[in-house]
DNA sequence: AACTCGGGGCA
DNA sequence: TGCCCAGAGTT
């Protein structure tokens, strides 16, 4: 198993200097309930928060629990959610996770990872999101910009985002989980970017081994 | 491991 | 106007 190679100490520097460049919570989904969150995170797949926080609240004016989706048409849903991407496959992954939730768990979104995994349209991350947001469980979503930020950053050293995952979740404190998640995801689309990363502009590449590699050649 | 879905953001 | 993607499923 491979540990972090921050020191501890250094990461409540680290969440300082985020929370101090980023005033602003980051943009994250809303919701009124656990079933709501999940569906919202599934919508987000490839997606910004923003756009899917629009679909979702119009889609909740209407609908808003696993019967009122299990009962509709793919194509009526699909014309209610087609102002984000990937939308058929949402619109199929949406009536299918309704029915499970119907058929296997009593109409309620499980609380287990193992079982939130086998839902359509939810994989690791959307599983953790709602582990973390909707049931206080210790589950630390890592899509791309999270996985190659906190890597950079050395808050994690792994080269799988399963092990970041874990690693992120032993690592940061609670209470930073939701801000953090949403920082990294801004800062890796504003500065630390997958491609020519603007680290003349980053805020902490002081405490970058990212960038002091690069600064060495 | 590579391919697919897709509208929006951004150069 | 073209390139890339705030994932997950399929082959």
């Amino acid at each position: 198993m491979s540990k972090p190679n921050i020191k501890e100490e250094k990461v409540e520097e680290l969440i300082a200097l985020f929370a101090e460049h980023y005033p602003e919570p980051g943009t994250s989904l809303d919701s009124n309930s656990d079933f709501e969150l999940l569906i919202a995170t599934i919508l987000s797949a490839q997606t910004t928060d923003l756009q899917v926080n629009k679909v979702t609240a119009e889609l909740f004016k209407e609908y808003n629990k696993p019967e009122d989706f299990a009962g509709l048409a793919q194509k009526e849903l699909e014309e209610k959610i087609n102002s984000i991407g990937l939308y058929r496959n949402k619109a199929k992954y949406i009536i299918k996770t309704s029915k499970m939730l119907l058929e296997d768990y009593q109409g309620k979104v499980p609380q287990e990872r193992k079982e939130l995994l086998k839902l359509a349209g939810v994989g690791r991350k959307t599983a953790n999101v709602v582990l973390a947001n909707a049931f206080n469980k210790a589950a630390f979503p890592v899509d791309t910009h999270v996985f190659r930020v906190s890597s950079r950053l050395a808050l994690s050293s792994a080269k799988n985002p399963k092990v970041t995952e874990k690693e992120l979740t032993e690592l940061i404190p609670k209470k930073y989980w939701i801000d953090l998640h949403h920082w990294l995801i801004d800062h890796g689309r504003a500065i630390c970017k997958a491609q020519n990363p603007d680290c003349e502009n980053c805020f902490c590449s002081h405490l970058c081994p990212y960038y002091k590699n690069l600064v060495k050649g």
